[in-house]
DNA sequence: GTCTATAGCCAGATAGAC
DNA sequence: GTCTATCTGGCTATAGAC
């Protein structure tokens, strides 16, 4: 649905729609430049040791202005947070939907593995903290949270299935590891270390994690 | 070589020999029971979340009595970090000299897994921060760290060499692949759930780390 | 809605009596 | 060396002018 000037969007009455409209788009692309900004230092330094004075500088805007948007460091958060479902859910929504179970699960790792090597995989807290509150209290946070887990289960049951995955791993206990690759610091050590290029990097990890350490 | 009360142990002159080592015992006790409770909640909180006040509080001692031992928060937590590197090298110690190479890899990731799932895994922020200068700077810690990887670094080549690990990863990857599994949200996830006991849990990651997800 | 300025709080570190 | 009391700085969040 596209919008032209003039045309009402809305049910409520506005003195001037078209101009209204466009306030709205206005901020919205602010909104979208402050979670990316926020999403990028939360990759960079995580929850905790992110200040909020530099979100707000580094999208060039006061402080005060930040909390217009936003009501608390944990909501602007947990907006990068929800920024980041979005994306996977349109990663799996882009991914061929005949391609093997084992095949899609390989893809899903690769593109977590790619966004942190970006540095663009947002960094939560591992241990409890308002931010997890926050992010269990929000509206859609949880909810889409379930619904990636249970499309990517599904890919697990059918991989266990069709005799790709490792059947004797609990379902659960493989959605997690694959979670947990999102944050794994073996990526950050061995970047730092320069000897690996992005591609050869991910590439190892991801062959570690599915082939396992051991020889075959 | 045990004190005698009476022997001076030391070069320089002491009024009261007896009553100084055993005040040097006491302080001795009272900084094992500081660093004790430090590491205890770094394996719970984090260094960013852990106050040094909660650190005097599980003590039962004054802050600022703390800092008489300690010159700041970095260097208390080094002092942790450096006793679960002393502790690692005892375990290593113990290990049967004989055994084959992978067996003690394993042997060390499961120590580490249970070291974690007991709450007792020190936990570093993974972010640059001051707590990694500090670490850099200290005048034992970065020596005892290239010790231990030496050690393990030598397994490694052991076990790919006699064809029990996969030769293709580099032994550097294989080195932080063991590395990262210390601080795996995995456990802390799958513990919470309370679907699994500790020893499972920890034979389900560790299986999942040197065998794969994959089937074999 | 944007800004400057500031309130309020918390945690690391220290002063100074005993 | 231990304590109580305090300083100091930084950060979240807000007030209030424009």
């Amino acid at each position: 649905m596209t919008i032209s000037p003039g045309t009402p969007q809305r049910t409520f009455p506005q003195v001037s729609p078209a101009k209204a409209s466009f306030k709205a788009h206005m901020r919205q692309v602010r909104e979208d430049a402050i979670v990316e900004a926020a999403n990028r230092l939360l990759a960079e330094k995580g929850f905790d040791l992110m200040t909020v004075d530099e979100v707000a500088a580094e999208v060039g805007i006061a402080k005060a202005s930040l909390y217009k948007h936003f009501t608390s460091k944990e909501d602007l958060a947990a907006a990068a947070m929800l920024r980041l479902l979005t994306r996977a859910q349109a990663l799996l929504a882009s991914l061929p939907a005949n391609a093997r179970p084992l095949e899609q699960l390989k893809a899903v790792l690769r593109w977590m593995l790619q966004l942190q090597l970006a540095g663009d995989m947002p960094a939560l807290p591992s241990q409890n903290s308002s931010l997890r509150l926050a992010l269990m209290a929000h509206p859609v946070f949880p909810d889409q949270l379930r619904q990636l887990g249970a499309q990517i289960g599904g890919w697990i049951a059918a991989a266990q299935q069709d005799g790709s995955l490792n059947p004797r791993l609990p379902a659960d206990v493989v959605l997690y590891i694959l979670y947990a690759r999102a944050c794994d610091p073996v990526l950050a050590f061995l970047k730092a270390g320069g000897r690996y290029g992005d591609e050869v990097l991910a590439e190892l990890v991801l062959a570690a994690c599915f082939e396992g350490l051991n020889a075959r």
